[in-house]
DNA sequence: TATATTTGCTTAATCGATTAAGCAAATATA
DNA sequence: TATATTTGCTTAATCGATTAAGCAAATATA
């Protein structure tokens, strides 16, 4: 391999007879240099094929132009319709994205958060893992002054920007329709309440059947990392009970994938015997037979809209990072499952 | 947002009174340093809070530690897996990675690769999208002087590393096996030739027949961009054939889920009318109804060697870059849509 | 005791790009 | 014609971390 060196703003200076000063500033196009003079180094710029040296203006302005962004896991539509929204915004006003992925793991989390900012970021973009409790890499990231914005898993305690969908509505959303279908124990299969998405989901649920006057059954509110493994196991456990529910509402459309399949196993008709509702709404939703009632989260909007939220803080850096949601609304897409 | 400026080496000397020189060596643990002097910048260090400067350091040291990523999507199971893998190997040698998503654009893909020059990485490991023929963008990453890793999806004609499965084999396992069961008429919703690993499934496919003395009909092979609305697509054309098949082998999954879709709404028994064979074993192969025979395309392996490779580069930076493939064997999980 | 070696640091230059400050020549204005 | 302003560049410093070269003090060796 010749490894070939970059041509830098010395070389062009060189061969032109002028400081690189000069070179610098006829790139960017500065008044102070005449229009020979930029032409010129424009010429040689491409002939030498030069490259600017990102990590030297980088150093040189104090800022990288990057922004960091850790998700969960980059697996699901999801997330994976986030970050392609994410970095279309990001990319127009000449931002680059670094995603990484915590799969889940809070330890991993704290890695990434470091390593995002070791490659000296602009900003981050995160939504957390499962695990994670304790806040304090999160507050390490704002104690550096750059913007920190929370999509989807968030934490109030963190207080700063956040965009997601209003979990609480949402599962009024899905309790009212279950209930229009006539259904009366209506079980939830959650995630851990410690997440706040979560925990809004279970509090909108048991909201919601007290607004239907439907008592609160805890045999039929279960917590877990909605795995489509943990969505099997709940959904066995679940059948087990001497009264068993007429209606299932999984917080996560992989869990509820995994429900279906028990109840397809075990040919109990859906959505005959045991409606069913998801979330997320993930392309094998609609795939699957019979296909899953699910929550529309808006990726594209979430995406699109935490790469804005980024962008203000850049552009007013005077604003202070505080608690400001986003919070949009919900869309529940019927199918067959809860027909 | 109190922008608390990041301490530096200067800042624990001036603490210290001892030069920056000093500080970095002692951070270094460089023998010319005292035990005593190591000790007080360390905890100075930790005092202050001290995070060292990635961009001067990589600057001055002529390498990022990064290896830039490009996928065409994150949100399969494969290349999520391969990421993962090749992330785990990579972090314990001290790179971190940045994962760019090409979403099956050249254009695309040709801006990751500008970004990731830009952000200086010291190397790509990168799989192709399917649009992409022209190759001059990872010609550009070869004459950069950087490693460049292709994997699952490469192409011979640049010269480097390779790493995935055997396609031609693979497609030859699946015929025998379509045979074995008696099938006679076994089509391939294919890939796009261009591609190379498309080319070797339907190379392989064409040869299998030939061994199994069966007729090659044209009108039962088709190429497309293997998404699940082609799969639906192609599946549908092919059950308007005078004659139908009684096999079909689908070099992706995700159009294989939508060839299942289309025999299930249409009542043909699978696998009875006809036998169905998908291509990248992803998780819900097995969960759908009936469960999609598949191969395994061992991705955990492809990442973790994708990222062998590249340290192999870094560690004899002398050694040229040739063609050089490893390849797996694939392996057929055989499930009921072909039982 | 005289010289050689080792220890433990400092000095100064460097990686490229950028920019404030400054200077000479060209041009404009009084 | 004399002064003021503008133009078009250069010089030098800077962003932090690193390292070759060098120097004085401490220690080892003859």
């Amino acid at each position: 391999m010749a490894n070939k060196k970059r041509a830098t703003l010395k070389d062009i200076a060189n061969v032109l007879n002028i400081s690189p000063a000069a070179v610098s500033k006829a790139m960017h196009d500065d008044s102070r240099i005449s229009d020979k003079t930029k032409k010129a180094v424009k010429r040689v710029a491409k002939e030498l094929d030069y490259q600017p040296n990102h990590l030297a203006s980088a150093l040189r302005n104090g800022k990288s132009n990057l922004v960091g962004v850790i998700v969960p896991r980059t697996n699901s539509n999801f997330f994976s319709s986030v970050l392609e929204n994410m970095e279309a915004v990001l990319n127009k006003a000449s931002y680059n994205i670094i995603i990484t992925q915590s799969n889940e793991s809070f330890e991993k989390e704290c890695k990434n958060i470091d390593t995002l900012l070791f490659t000296q970021v602009d900003g981050i973009i995160a939504s957390m893992a499962n695990e994670t409790v304790d806040l304090s890499h999160y507050e390490k990231v704002k104690s550096n002054g750059i913007p920190l914005i929370l999509f989807d898993r968030g934490e109030n305690d963190l207080n700063v920007d956040y965009v997601g969908i209003n979990d609480y509505d949402s599962s009024h959303v899905i309790v009212e329709h279950l209930v229009e279908k006539g259904c009366k124990r209506i079980a939830h299969i959650g995630g851990y309440r410690r997440t706040r998405i979560f925990n809004n989901r279970i509090k909108g649920y048991v909201d919601a059947l007290k607004k239907n006057e439907l008592p609160i059954d805890d045999s039929l509110i279960v917590e877990s990392a909605l795995t489509l493994e943990d969505g099997r196991l709940e959904m066995e456990n679940l059948l087990r009970l001497e009264h068993r529910p007429d209606a299932v509402y999984v917080a996560s459309d992989y869990a509820a994938l995994g429900a279906l399949q028990v109840l397809n196993e075990q040919d109990i008709k859906v959505p005959d015997d045991i409606r069913l509702v998801g979330f997320g709404n993930e392309p094998f939703t609609s795939l699957v037979t019979p296909s899953i009632t699910s929550i529309e989260q808006h990726s594209k909007e979430i995406g699109r809209l935490a790469a804005e939220t980024f962008l203000k803080h850049i552009a007013q850096p005077e604003l202070k990072q505080t608690l400001n949601k986003i919070i949009l609304d919900a869309e529940l897409i019927i199918r067959d499952s809860s027909r």
